[in-house]
DNA sequence: GTCCATGTTCTTTA
DNA sequence: CTAAAGAACATGGA
């Protein structure tokens, strides 16, 4: 479900209705849905275990901000420690649910506080690849994360890119280089910038690499003005959908006219991910190279 | 039954 | 050692 523009919707709902409220009560059903300091593939610990210690470290913490970091959704707490919600491919973050999820994994409560409504936030996520990460006080939340995109000069994405020997796309999604695009955004800005998403990073100019950078953030921001793009899952947490997939000039639509030069839109595969892109207007680089 | 899916980590290979 | 490629995780829809 979520990339940047996603999680940033996320946040921005969350952030007004919860900020300040005190978590009264922890419901986690699932140890295996949680963890502490980073974020684990797979639990080999005692079933439970870690979900006990998650809750009683919340409980009774208020939340002091909440805000994004890559597509993670950061709550800060009141004592230092920071939680967040990495909501992985179908995770969905709801407030005040009318009827349970099937595949809710974790409820906090929060009580009513100066004037303001309680509220109960849960955490759903049917294939699991999402989870709760607390992260203790004096932990780096940044660790493994590259830039924010919307902060990039491009100097410094080219910079960042052109040190790598691969295909532009697979740095792209990588979130230590730069954190927070996905397949979607990342096929988008490509498709925006008129670069082939196969073009090797070493071959990238300077002229590329500035319009690839403002592609990034003019996408993203439309992106975030439509709430996100809802393929399927992704709800804000007040269960409304995302308006960008009207937008997607590429993404999802093989076969179809490029907007631009009405040459069908190709797929393919790159780094075990589907790849969409005007086999016409995105083409080989001319002009210097950033590296040799 | 098959293939595919907005993501990331872990393992294997080069 | 590092970098890249592939598998693994788990569920559900077409």
């Amino acid at each position: 479900m979520p990339e940047l523009p996603e999680v940033q919707s996320v946040v921005d709902e969350l952030s007004p209705v919860l900020t300040g409220l005190k978590i009264v009560e922890v419901s986690c059903r699932r140890g295996d849905m949680v963890s502490i300091e980073r974020f684990r593939r797979k639990h080999t610990e005692i079933a439970g275990e870690t979900g006990a210690q998650i809750s009683s470290l919340l409980l009774n913490r208020t939340i002091t901000r909440i805000f994004r970091r890559a597509k993670r959704v950061m709550v800060a707490l009141d004592d230092g420690s920071h939680l967040y919600i990495h909501l992985g491919m179908t995770g969905n973050l709801e407030i005040d649910p009318k009827v349970e999820a099937k595949h809710t994994h974790i409820v906090l409560k929060l009580a009513a506080r100066q004037g303001r409504a309680g509220k109960v936030l849960a955490f759903s996520d049917p294939r699991r690849f999402g989870q709760l990460v607390y992260l203790p006080v004096g932990r780096v939340i940044d660790e493994d994360l590259g830039p924010e995109p919307l902060e990039l000069t491009s100097k410094r994405l080219g910079e960042l890119l052109c040190a790598a020997k691969r295909p532009l796309k697979s740095a792209l999604l990588d979130q230590r280089l730069i954190a927070g695009l996905g397949n979607i955004y990342v096929d988008e800005s490509l498709h925006a910038a008129r670069i082939h998403p196969l073009q090797p990073c070493t071959q990238l100019t300077a002229q590329q690499a500035d319009r690839l950078c403002r592609s990034i953030k003019q996408i993203l921001k439309q992106a975030i003005a439509a709430k996100g793009s809802t393929l399927r899952d992704y709800r804000t947490p007040d269960g409304s959908t995302g308006s960008f997939q009207k937008m997607h000039r590429v993404y999802d639509r093989m076969g179809q006219p490029c907007h631009r030069c009405r040459t069908p839109v190709a797929r393919i595969l790159l780094s075990g991910r589907s790849t969409h892109f005007c086999p016409a207007c995105q083409i080989e680089p001319s002009g210097k190279r950033l590296a040799q």
